[in-house]
DNA sequence: GTCTATATGTGGATAGAC
DNA sequence: GTCTATCCACATATAGAC
């Protein structure tokens, strides 16, 4: 049985990466928790707060998730493959995006915090992309590897931009379409 | 000197690519264009009508863009690295978004027609890079060259991403290090 | 075509009781 | 911690005069 604050987190989440941080509001939450409206000021004061409470849970989320890859892929191509179907998996069908790509669209309405916690995200996933390459220069399960710092930043932006116009469509074939080269390198 | 109705949708795509749709009214138009807020609606009966107007006009752009890439440049290798920089510009320094990507992420909030008209920009996208990549195919002016009906979505998404996390840290130098590998490949 | 005046809804947020 | 009641700002949109 899950407390107040971690149920609204929960459902704020789940709603930023639908509908957008705009797209949501405290009434939505506030239907979906089962308690009023200005309760959920008591556990976040604002919009702001919850916002970036989300993003560092998020964080703290995804940084697990790159240890888990590691210990479960010996190869940085079976690395990279794994993080392609993190990308793909927070599709949700079509229906979703992960919290960073659905927060740097609605950049104007966020805390300078918030857009610092996402820059903070992209460089950690980069600094994780970078050893995976350089992994897979290694083990060779990488093929027509070039630079692992530059092939790190341009993963990321095929993955989230990937992510957008599968979710635009709602069609995860977009998404499997756009990631098919990388896959096919590294499989 | 511009009528009222152009006058909106400039003031409009400048707000959209740069606030997202979400993060502007038509106080804000009205206070840039100079008539009341209730004029607006003469020119355009609701805001999912200046948003569809606003991607229709979009589209038309965007082909004329792609036709003058074409006749300037000879080469499919030349025609990505233009492409790139069209999306480069849009980025205007990291203050701003393409009007397909600042779309994309506000998804909920738009009208059917809208959502049509964004997949009908991006098929016509993918179309045209297929084609610059044939090009390169036989003019041979693009290294490491795979089928382009895998390069070209795969190129789409990376420049959407490259401009999404450019924008999210208002820094260009994210675009480039995203698109450095593709230039590389290119030029 | 543009105006004033207004309707109507919803946003985040606060005060204070329990 | 959660409630009721309420505030205030702002959103899109409409009615009707000029």
């Amino acid at each position: 049985m899950t407390d107040t604050k971690t149920a609204l987190l929960d459902s704020a989440e789940r709603a930023a990466r639908t509908r957008g941080i705009d797209g949501f509001s405290f009434a939505d939450l506030s239907l979906e928790v089962g308690i009023r409206k200005p309760s959920i000021h008591y556990h976040f004061a604002t919009k702001g707060t919850l916002t970036l409470a989300l993003v560092q849970r998020y964080r703290i989320q995804m940084d697990v998730a790159c240890v888990d890859i590691d210990s479960a892929n010996p190869t940085g191509g079976a690395r990279i493959a794994a993080l392609v179907a993190v990308y793909r998996q927070a599709l949700n069908g079509g229906t979703s995006l992960c919290l960073c790509v659905a927060l740097s669209a609605s950049r104007e309405s966020l805390p300078a915090e918030v857009i610092t916690q996402i820059g903070l995200y992209r460089q950690t996933m980069i600094t994780w992309l970078v050893d995976a390459f350089a992994a897979g220069q290694s083990d060779g399960s990488i093929t027509d590897l070039r630079a692992p710092q530059d092939e790190a930043p341009a993963t990321l932006s095929l993955l989230e931009g990937a992510q957008l116009s599968a979710r635009a469509a709602e069609d995860v074939a977009i998404f499997d379409a756009a990631t098919r080269l990388l896959l096919a390198r590294v499989s």
